[in-house]
DNA sequence: ATATAATCGTTGCATTTGCAACGAAGTCAA
DNA sequence: TTGACTTCGTTGCAAATGCAACGATTATAT
């Protein structure tokens, strides 16, 4: 019977990052999966589209933190949703050129919307402990 | 054309948060998959039962945030590697009890160390923005 | 005591995921 | 131009995941 260190998995921080995640993005996404049948990389890539525009399956592989064929697939099940359209770049054929169609602005439009609530409700509870908590986030964002 | 909301992935909340846990799972995750072939929740499971001692996987279910049949899986690969034993519990034969072996004895000994160094890390990096860090994600856990 | 309900852990199943491999397209150097 | 190399997006495949359903056990109510 070796002793082992006491650790504690509820001060482990990576841990706690893992369920305060879970958790904030659990309950947007259970709006829009409810009313929308949209999955959280789905989501992803949605927002990236309305924000930027055109972009390629690069771009958001880059931009939204989300493996190349992860954010395939999502493209896939939204351009079969009627949401987005995939061409080939006139520029570059290999690039996919992503945009979103009439019916995904609809979406859109009902979508940010709840996002932004959701985000201004997030901080409106946590207060002045909201700001700590970002500058928390930047500094683990910038180191390696 | 609908013109959308300006809405900033970067900036929202959730998405953060997910990313930083990614990113800080990942870092440690990667160490001991490369060294004892463990996977995260393999690793959640042993961390709970190097902590508690004998433990169910209902106790794994509610004290580690994780889904009772991926409790239960990881359980059983940690079993099939020897790192654990399960026998059903005398008090209550619906239970499990689970704990440690002595390879798995040998394995936490050298594992939680590694964890414990991340964490000192960590919080050496970030310095005085770590407390408040752990401060807005205390706020985040007790809200509903 | 008996019937009903609740709890625990596992498993079947469809879906999602990560990774590597691939074809297509573009870049670069000689 | 040719050939080697890189980049982009998709897909095959095995593994992981979430959910519901199940058998086994225990708790509760009548």
């Amino acid at each position: 019977m070796t002793d082992l260190p006491d650790f504690d998995l509820d001060r482990f921080t990576p841990y706690r990052l893992a369920v305060v995640a879970q958790k904030t993005s659990e309950g947007l996404a259970r709006l829009y999966r409810a009313k929308f049948g949209i999955s959280i990389p789905e989501w992803r890539v949605l927002v990236h589209v309305a924000h930027s525009g055109n972009v390629s399956v690069r771009d958001i592989e880059a931009r939204v933190a989300m493996e190349k064929s992860k954010a395939s697939r999502a493209a896939s099940r939204l351009e079969a949703a009627g949401y987005i359209t995939k061409n080939a770049s006139k520029t570059d054929r290999r690039l996919v050129s992503i945009s979103l169609t009439a019916k995904g602005q609809v979406l859109m439009a009902e979508l940010l919307p709840m996002a932004q609530a959701y985000q201004n409700d997030l901080e409106a509870r946590l207060g002045a402990d909201f700001d700590a908590l970002e500058k928390g986030i930047d500094r683990l964002l910038d180191e390696t």
